[in-house]
DNA sequence: ATGGTGGTCCAACCA
């Protein structure tokens, strides 16, 4: 099974690079972030053409997230028990006995401020709920926009960057707080090319420099981590015209 | 030290 992940910033802008991308790497899932459109507005044909199925759950403007599949997507989930939040972040689905969690962390803004305090809540929460989860389904994976870059490796410039948003000590206790379930970041599973990111800034030319970070996480439960057999970004879709901020993380798993 | 770009939607917010 290969699945990936990628926040593209509009979907109204960047179906045909989806489609484009699904037709060339051909995943069996990919989950998007920010589709920036209401459900009703989903284009669920445009992935019906080329044999997937799919599930949004969407929002007007801000937000917004979709799982798109080659085989049937059952038990959807589009809330976090317990947490009322009108933000639509999160999709769960079941697809072919994996269980597929979509997240879209809210970005925080700056450390310190009420967008801040709003993640960690939120991440709080998304740690109960998955622990109920990973009770329930043996064969589960987290993926999505996590806006935290895991430790310095993750960071083009970690002195400029230094405890600012998306790599503070309490955003990176959250995510340790996520791992230490039993769940495991694949992509460190594996040797990988130094200075690999998931995300470039449109300002500054960030892309260009390579001034990236790494906030695009695959995280697994041990059953499929045992199993997984490569992790990797792609970055030539951010560099097409018109391109996502972000580019795809994929995993691939023995199954 | 500040602002840079881009999406949504037309003023201002979000990232």
């Amino acid at each position: 099974m290969k699945i990936a992940t990628w926040n593209v910033n509009s979907l109204n802008v960047r179906l045909q690079h989806v489609r484009e991308w699904l037709r060339a790497a051909e995943p069996d899932v990919l989950v998007l972030q920010e589709i920036k459109q209401v459900t009703d507005a989903f284009d669920a044909e445009a992935f019906g053409e080329l044999g997937y199925q799919s599930v949004a759950n969407g929002q007007k403007t801000y937000n917004g997230v979709a799982t798109i599949a080659r085989t049937a997507l059952s038990d959807t989930m589009c809330d976090i028990p317990g947490f009322d939040d009108p933000q639509r972040r999160v999709l769960a689905t079941t697809v072919a006995g994996v269980r597929v969690i979509n997240l879209y962390v809210p970005n925080g803004q700056s450390v310190g401020s009420e967008k801040y305090q709003y993640k960690l809540d939120w991440l709080e929460a998304v740690h109960d709920w998955l622990a109920a989860e990973l009770k329930a389904h043996d064969k589960l994976l987290v993926l999505g926009d996590f806006n935290i870059a895991p430790d310095d490796r993750d960071v083009y410039d970690p002195e400029k960057w230094g405890e600012g948003i998306l790599c503070s000590p309490a955003e990176r206790e959250s995510l340790q707080a996520l791992l230490s379930l039993g769940l495991a970041d694949v992509f460190r599973k594996f040797e990988q090319p130094a200075d690999t990111f998931s995300w470039w800034d449109y300002r500054a030319a960030g892309f260009r420099r390579n001034a990236g970070l790494r906030i695009d996480l695959i995280l697994a439960s041990e059953t499929l981590a045992e199993i997984c057999s490569a992790s990797y970004i792609d970055r030539e879709p951010r560099a097409w015209e018109r391109p996502s901020d972000h580019t795809p993380a994929i995993a691939e798993f023995r199954m």
